[in-house]
DNA sequence: ATACTTTTTAGAATAATTCTAAATTGAGAA
DNA sequence: TTCTCAATTTAGAATTATTCTAAAAAGTAT
């Protein structure tokens, strides 16, 4: 729950990313070792709440830049917002339609078998499963 | 690959749309047996290319009412635009990122398997596959 | 044909996101 | 430190997809 702002420059370093003050922040909003589906608004809402003052056009950089950098992943869900999620590992989703939320399926529960032979010259890069309730 | 006009009114009226001049137009554009991943923007380009007159406004709606029919089956594979299928039965996609494109995964080939349990009071609306290549 | 309801439409409005271009920051050089 | 310059941040404009509005047109029933 406490972010450790070595940590956060050691992340941010790792990936290739300037750690700025805004890019510090945001981080530490997000990186807090619990997972997170967090769209663009939350993160507003969690930097207000903490006080670190920043832009809508910095937190899209800064989601976009973090979702190239390969620290968060972005999943698209249904049409209006993304969600970026702080999971990286290999994992499924619920969707809740009337709340608009996603949630990890828990552990590695679900197999997919039967993977057709792909279109030839292509590669997997990535299988996303989406239960929606 | 010629749409019978009877088939049409049948297909509209078993759903409980109302068979108008447009929404025939637009059904005869989509149900002409083959499968099909149509943004609005293709939907309109369509329109254009047989003479159908219609309006931007028109082909949200109908395209909308022919999903919440069941006539069609609406897609978000990424931010930005809608996608609707033609297919109706159960199956799954593979999505083109460069191309921006679907493409229905032959077969029943894909199983799932170690579904988790699900949140109480939650039913499966659907469960959607999708390979980015 | 008349009356009434539904549909269609152009254009305005909204929402998510990206772009622009000016101000600020920050890292290294002097 | 102060200077320099590139990278970042930002407010607001622009873009894109979609929905809304409210008036005109079309469809249905009498
Ligand atoms: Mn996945
Ligand atoms: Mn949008
Ligand atoms: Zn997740
Ligand atoms: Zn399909």
């Amino acid at each position: 729950m406490s972010v450790d702002s070595k940590q956060i420059n050691k992340l941010l370093g790792e990936h290739k990313i300037r750690p700025t003050k805004i890019r510090k922040a945001i981080a530490g909003l997000l990186f807090d070792g619990r997972d997170k589906h967090v769209s663009v608004d939350d993160v507003i809402a969690l930097a207000r709440a903490r006080d670190v003052k920043t832009s809508v056009a910095s937190v899209y950089n800064t989601l976009n830049q973090f979702a190239a950098a390969g620290l968060l992943r972005r999943i698209a869900v249904d049409g209006g917002r993304a969600f970026f999620d702080t999971n990286l590992s290999d994992h499924h989703h619920f969707y809740f339609e009337d709340e608009e939320r996603l949630e990890d399926i828990p552990g590695n529960a679900i197999e997919i078998s039967g993977l057709p032979k792909l279109p030839k010259g292509r590669q997997i890069k990535s299988v996303d499963v989406t239960i929606r309730l």
